[in-house]
DNA sequence: AGCATTCTCAATCAATTGATTGATTGATCC
DNA sequence: GGATCAATCAATCAATTGATTGAGAATGCT
């Protein structure tokens, strides 16, 4: 679970071009207005290069499912997670997902325009599931330990309280104030919710 | 603000229509795969008569942002919501709030489209901000009156709470496990996150 | 250097797409 | 009944779209 895709090593760079430059007109244009050409322009190829790299367009779709997977595996490798509290790993997560907001803004655009369409393509769901699977035990984990250990409310459902820090987290773009001072202010909130009194 | 936009006697039907049959595709494709022909199909008419009703793509889209509005509006107005107290309040969001995800599934997914669109389309983002502002700020305002009462707790921030009341409502569909029962779990574990202790 | 394989391109294709045109029909009013 | 306006339709348009073809260039290997 949750491996990088392997790669050949000659077509590795033009498949990685054209994945950055999807990504960055799906955040820009949605998929609704993701065209095969203006991919092919933005990488600098022909269009009949763009297709024999990547043959259809669902191809295309799928090679941006794996690469945002790839970044979400290598930004849960990132930072050591071990010895942590469970207090201190749950501002680890906010942290994290704070420099995303700050630095990777097209992740979650791209993140959210492929949320919505795994709801129809079989295949992009497929992608989507197993990272949210795992993101969601993950804080279930250690809010579970946090319980557990009495630095969080004793009556704390684990799996009930990652729903509400993803949503949280996720939604934080949506609202309508979405200022980073916010989303600190949000963070601190959570952590009042979750803290044993 | 959040007045239902006025239609002429003869047209509202036609439009009605119109604008229900887009929801429906939409739902079903995503904004990615609506096309005028497969609505105009979808109504029973000729695709000339679409396009007499509602001249261009842009016109329809902006119907049907109005469409969901006008609903938001009824859905807010269909409750008296005066002498509840601020945790039945918050109880009462989470019952309309399940009510659609039991029999109003497709509204969901067309607001989640259309919030996705308004990242580029200034006319969505026009129909969308002041209902989430609207929703916001009811919810910030119980909150508020909840910990000014004594029943949330003392150091509750009823903005960043009003975020994440809205953010895991919204999010409860994209989770891991999507069921009914898992979201009324979250809506336990939330009023257990701002029930003063 | 020669051969095989990979990669690139311009030109092209077939189908689709939002939209238009002009004729006709339906509804209303005097 | 005739005039006017609203509504409808089949046919059509121009542009776009994902994709293909065939030739040639670039790269890798012996």
């Amino acid at each position: 679970m949750l491996e990088a895709p392997e790669e050949t090593p000659r077509q590795d760079n033009r498949k990685q071009d054209i994945a950055d430059a999807a990504r960055s007109l799906i955040a820009e244009r949605g998929f609704e207005g993701l065209r095969t050409r203006d991919i092919a322009d933005r990488v600098g190829i022909n269009i009949a290069t763009l297709h024999y790299h990547i043959p259809t367009k669902q191809d295309l779709v799928r090679l941006v499912a794996e690469s945002l997977r790839t970044d979400f595996v290598r930004q849960h490798q990132r930072r050591p997670r071990q010895g942590l509290s469970p207090v201190d790993r749950l501002r680890q997560e906010f942290a994290d997902f704070r420099e995303n907001l700050e630095s990777n803004i097209d992740l979650f655009t791209v993140m959210a325009e492929l949320g919505e369409r795994a709801r129809r393509d079989p295949e992009v769901r497929a992608e989507l599931e197993p990272m949210r699977a795992y993101w969601h035990a993950q804080i279930a984990d250690f809010l579970k330990a946090g319980r557990d250990d009495g630095s969080f409310r004793g009556d704390l459902d684990p799996q009930a309280a990652a729903s509400i820090v993803i949503g949280t987290l996720t939604g934080s773009r949506r609202q309508s104030d979405p200022s980073l001072a916010h989303f600190d202010a949000i963070c601190a909130e959570l952590l009042r919710c979750f803290q044993n009194p």
